[in-house]
DNA sequence: GAATTTTGTTGAACGTGTTTAATGTTTTTG
DNA sequence: CAAAAACATTAAACACGTTCAACAAAATTC
C-alpha cells in the first residue's frame, strides 16, 4: 500500500496550504516567512516554492476558494425587492467575509487589485459575476417597473462596482467602520436621481 | 569653503532622488533594486535606505510632488459648465499624468491606496482635495439651478470619487484604454438619474 | 581650542523570497 | 524486469531590502 506520487503529492499540497493559513491567519501575511510555513508542514522552503510558485500565490491560493464560496452564496441570496434592499443584502454578506478577517482582507484587496496572470484573470471574473448579478437585478427591476425603461442596466451595474469598491477601499484604509452602509447609501443617492432636468424639463 | 553638513545631506538626497527616478523610469520599479540606485547615485545602499527609510518611500518621494503638482493643476483649472465638462476636464487632466508613465503609476496606484503613515494621510488629503473640489463644484451647479436643490452635494462627490477610482483601477489591469471617459460616462449617467419616481410620481 | 556629541557614510551581516543543482524515488518505456 | 525519464524534495546559494557596528568628520559644548 505504498501511496502513489500524485496522493503524495496533493497531501503534501495541502498540508502546506493548511501550515499557511494558520499562519497567515495567526501572524499576518508579511510576518510569516516561507521558512515558517515550510517548518510548520516540516518540508523545505523550496518545497512551498516548488508547489505554490511565489508566497504571493500561496496567498491567493489559501483566500480565494473562501471568497469565491462567499460570492457565490451572495449571488445566490434571494431577497424581495425593492433593489435596493436586495443589493445591501448582497453587499452585506459580502463584506462580513472580509470583515471576519481585517488583516488578511487588506493584503487580499491589495494583491488581488494588482494581481498578474492567471489570478488576474480569477479575480476580474469574480468581479465580473458580481456585476453580472447586479445587471440582472436592475433587469428585474425594470419590468417591474420600478426603475424607468431608459435605464442602462450595465452602467448602474457598473457604479454599483464602483461603489463597492470605493467602500471596500476606504474600509481596508481605516477610513469607515460599515462600508456596506456606505454602498447602500450611495446607491440610494445614484437610483434617486440627482438631475433637475426631471423635475423641470418635459 | 568646506560645504556645511546640511548642505551635503541635501545634496546627497537630490543625487539619490534622481538616480532613483532615474533607474524607476528606466526599469520599472521592481526591476530596480537598492544597490542600482545606490551605485547609479555613487553612495552605498545603506546610505539610501539612510536617507529615505526604504526603497518604497523612495518610491513615494519620486512621485509624490509630480502627483500633488498635477492634482493642484487640475483643481485650478477653470472650465466654464455644465458641471460634467468642468468635472471631465479636471479628470482628463489628473489621469493623463498617470497616461505618461503607466508601469510606475500603476505601482504607486498600488502602493499608495495602501500605504503606512506618514504617506497614507498625505495620500488621503490627495483624494480630500479632490472630493472637496468636486463638492464645491456640485454646489456652484445648484445655486445655477442646473442640479435640483435637495442634492447631497458631498455625496455626489463622493460618487464622484468612487468612478474615479474605478476608472483608475479598470485601467490599470489593463482592462480600458481611456479611463477619463469612463468616469465621464458613469458620472453623466448618475447626473442624469435613474429612477422612475420622478418621471411618474409629484 | 580641546573634549564631547551628533550624524552622514560605509561595508559587513541578517533574514527574506526565490533559484538551482543534486538526490532519491516513482513512473514510464522498451 | 531493466533502462530511462519524470519529478518531488532538499540544502546550498543568490539577490534582495534592511539593519548594524564602526568610523570619520562636522557641530556643539565647555
Amino acid at each position: 500500500m505504498t501511496p502513489s506520487r500524485d496522493e503524495k503529492k496533493k497531501i503534501t499540497r495541502q498540508t502546506i496550504l493548511e501550515a499557511a493559513r494558520a499562519c497567515f491567519e495567526a501572524e499576518g501575511y508579511e510576518a510569516t516567512s516561507v521558512r515558517d510555513i515550510a517548518s510548520a508542514a516540516e518540508v523545505s522552503a523550496g518545497s512551498v516554492i516548488h508547489h505554490f510558485g511565489s508566497k504571493r500565490e500561496l496567498l491567493y491560493a489559501t483566500l480565494f476558494e473562501d471568497l469565491e464560496t462567499t460570492m457565490r452564496e451572495a449571488l445566490s441570496l434571494c431577497t424581495s425587492p425593492p433593489l435596493g434592499a436586495q443589493l445591501d443584502a448582497m453587499t452585506r454578506h459580502i463584506f462580513s467575509y472580509y470583515l471576519r478577517r481585517p488583516r488578511l482582507s487588506r493584503v487580499l484587496l491589495k494583491e488581488s487589485l494588482f494581481a498578474e496572470e492567471p489570478w488576474a484573470s480569477r479575480f476580474r471574473e469574480q468581479t465580473a459575476r458580481l456585476h453580472g448579478a447586479v445587471e440582472a437585478l436592475a433587469g428585474d427591476a425594470m419590468r417591474r417597473g420600478e426603475l424607468s425603461p431608459v435605464v442602462d442596466a450595465r452602467m448602474l451595474a457598473m457604479a454599483y462596482v464602483s461603489f463597492y469598491y470605493f467602500a471596500l477601499l476606504a474600509w481596508a484604509q481605516g477610513g469607515h467602520e460599515d462600508p456596506a452602509r456606505l454602498v447602500s447609501v450611495q446607491m440610494a443617492q445614484h437610483l434617486r436621481g440627482l438631475s433637475s432636468a426631471r423635475t423641470t424639463g418635459g
